[in-house]
RNA sequence: GGGGCUGUAGUUCAGUUGGUUAGAAUAUCGCACUGUCACUGCGAAGGUCGUGGGUUCAAAUCCCAUCAGUCUCGCCA
């Protein structure tokens, strides 16, 4: 080895020892006949000095020294003088004194200054990302990722899990989302598919008689860019046979509560993990995946206003609508042109509009009908106000918001408001972790777009015991043995109770809308599987970057990733996707089709 | 596929109502300096104002197109 020592073990070695350190120059300050360097490796960073009294030969050598060359030094421990010491850096109380000095490779001038204070354009981050990770925040989250993925995998391999591997290359499947490709050379006019997640061979697996199955995988999906998607990312995919929901559900729990304990002691993280029916959630957050560190809860008013004399409640409640807010408490204070805002914010989501009510604080704490301020004020009588208040719990100094509209953008409008005003009013403890499963979610829901019905969750969850008869009749209205796994507003990981019969299996791509040359060429391998014997199995995948956003406090899923893509998928450093030669193209049986400028 | 914001020195940004030689900080380069750690002091260099077109006597500034980054709605079983 060319060093003897980290950085960072400088506290803890003996003074007086002889050490010698490699790594990059993070700083260099010159005093004249005394130098000092920043010396920065994975592990941190150490001060190094370089006296001209001590070697005049090394001096001169170090005076030529930049920022980012990498170098090697030998000298010795020693405490700094009575005054020096630095108590921002963990080394801050010791430094080495040079002996020796090994210019190892320049530098030159870096694009951006590698320190954890920059704010730097991403797509220059990203096409210098070898430069990016030397910075400490960035390479100590590329560690905090290696910690989680080492303690799923000690976790789990302690419990007799088997890590397997499943293709990359496999077949495309029509369902969910798109697929990428991959051409075949030696089938012309024919193609492989990445996984989008390996679903039905981790239930083959099952099939196998592999009882307790798990693995680290990488899918893909081809759809569009979000700030929290990537082409490709990394799931935690599990699969138990002879299971039911709870075992899971405790799996999945004792697993994530014991890995917050172990990597991120710091954070405040409460068990029993709080379960919420996929109902309840909808209506006291209107989403399936609440954030529950602050409160906000929505409620109902559509029953309170069904006599509303208010031509456009009377309006929303005839087209079968529905009325519901939520308080924002002391939020009184509001300008109209905050409001204004809430109001645009609420119209990206699709609703026509938002009311708002504004009670302010009286001399006698309650509600005075010169209190109120609301663009309704004037069509709805006062009582009819205070019932509002009173249902949504409303108090001198609260504003009161409320969307009216269908079910769905009522539901996604007041979701969104919700997070925007714990937001605003920072109501939100970011220290909390605050896991929460969603449970008994509804096997299907109607595309009005293609008028069929879709899985909620995937084709292969099975419906509840209790509900099998309404399969036919109603099946808006069954639940399924899906469940999934909520942290601060994102969906961390999902899974379900299988089908693990060929009839089932069957009944249901039926009321999908499949035809049955659809089943038989996408999913013939796994029904008759079924026929030798499955057995009764389930599992649940989770998300690995989401997890390590959580835990490291960012919100840029580029930064838990060590090659990630830009938002528009393109990567920056290696410049793809880019062309290929025809050559190439000849071998795969392809040709390109230049896109029209129309 | 739709919408918002951004693009000016290596980097992060300012740039007024369209008007003289486009500024600051930091990084870089040079000199000085023995206790700094955002070292300090003095000096220097550094610009296709994303790109293309248009309006104008005059464009970083106004208009159109385009590219890139980011956020967002749809989409993501």
């Amino acid at each position: 080895m060319l060093k003897t020592n980290n950085c960072i073990d400088l506290s803890n070695l003996t003074l007086g020892k002889s050490i010698i350190l490699a790594g990059w120059v993070a700083n260099r300050r010159d005093h004249g006949n005394l130098i000092f360097l920043d010396l920065r490796d994975q592990s941190g960073i150490a001060q190094v000095v370089i006296d001209a009294d001590i070697n005049e030969e090394l001096h001169k050598m170090a005076k030529s020294i930049r920022n980012e060359w990498v170098i090697q030094i030998s000298g010795i421990i020693r405490e700094r003088p009575e005054g020096s010491e630095n108590p921002k850096l963990p080394t801050g109380y010791v430094e080495v004194i040079t002996h020796d000095l090994t210019i190892l490779n320049e530098s030159i001038t870096p694009p951006f200054e590698i320190n954890d204070d920059i704010t730097v354009d991403e797509s220059i981050r990203l096409k210098y990302r070898y430069l990016d990770l030397r910075r400490i925040r960035m390479s100590n989250i590329l560690a905090l990722r290696h910690n989680v993925v080492k303690f799923i995998r000690e976790f789990l391999n302690k419990r007799n899990f088997l890590e397997i591997e499943t293709p990359i290359l496999i077949k495309s499947t029509p369902e969910g989302a798109r697929d990428y490709l991959v051409p075949s050379r030696l089938y012309p006019s024919e193609f492989y598919a990445l996984p989008q997640s390996p679903q039905q061979l981790k239930q083959l697996l099952m099939v196998s008689g592999i009882e307790k199955y798990y693995q680290i995988a990488r899918c893909f999906r081809d759809e569009d860019p979000r700030s929290d998607r990537q082409p490709e990312f990394t799931q935690l995919d599990l699969e138990m046979s002879f299971v039911e929901q709870e075992d899971i559900l405790s799996l999945t729990e004792e697993l994530y509560f014991n890995l917050v304990k172990e990597i991120v002691p710091h954070k405040k993280i409460v068990s029993p993990f709080p379960r919420i029916t996929y109902a309840d959630a909808i209506a006291k957050y209107g989403t399936d995946r609440p954030d529950t560190r602050y409160d906000l809860k929505l409620h109902d008013l559509t029953t309170l206003l069904s006599n509303s004399e208010f031509n456009i409640f009377k309006k929303i409640i005839n087209n079968k609508g529905i009325i519901r807010g939520f308080t924002a408490p002391n939020a009184a204070h509001y300008k109209r042109k905050d409001i204004d805002g809430l109001i645009d914010f609420a119209k990206t989501y699709g609703s026509q509009g938002l009311m708002w009510i504004a009670i302010d604080e009286t001399t006698s704490n309650n509600i005075e009908e010169d209190s109120i301020r609301s663009p309704i004020k004037n069509h709805v009588p006062f009582t009819e106000i205070l019932q509002i208040a009173s249902e949504l719990n409303a108090n001198p100094g609260d504003l009161i918001l409320i969307v009216a509209g269908t079910e769905k953008i009522t539901n996604l409008t007041l979701s969104a408001l919700r997070a925007e005003m714990a937001n605003r009013l920072d109501l939100i403890d970011t220290s909390v972790l605050a896991f929460t499963f969603v449970t008994d979610f509804p096997l299907f829901e109607w595309d009005d777009e293609i008028k069929k019905w879709k899985s909620l969750h995937h084709p292969f969850t099975s419906p509840s015991d209790d509900q099998l008869e309404k399969l036919q009749i109603s099946p808006e209205s069954i639940t399924s043995n899906a469940y999934d796994l909520v942290c601060n507003g994102l969906e961390c990981a999902g899974g379900s109770i299988r089908i693990s019969n060929r009839e089932m299996q069957e009944k249901i791509f039926e009321i999908l809308g499949y035809t049955n040359q659809e089943i038989q060429s996408q999913f013939q391998q796994l029904l008759t599987a079924f026929d030798y014997g499955a057995p009764p199995h389930g599992g649940i995948a989770g998300g690995i970057e989401r997890l390590v956003m959580l835990l490291s406090d960012t919100d840029n899923i580029r930064d838990v990733i060590a090659f990630p893509k830009t938002q528009k998928f393109i990567d920056p450093l290696f410049e793809s996707p880019s062309k290929v030669t025809q050559e190439q193209l000849a071998e795969l049986h392809l040709e390109t089709i230049e896109k029209d400028n129309e």
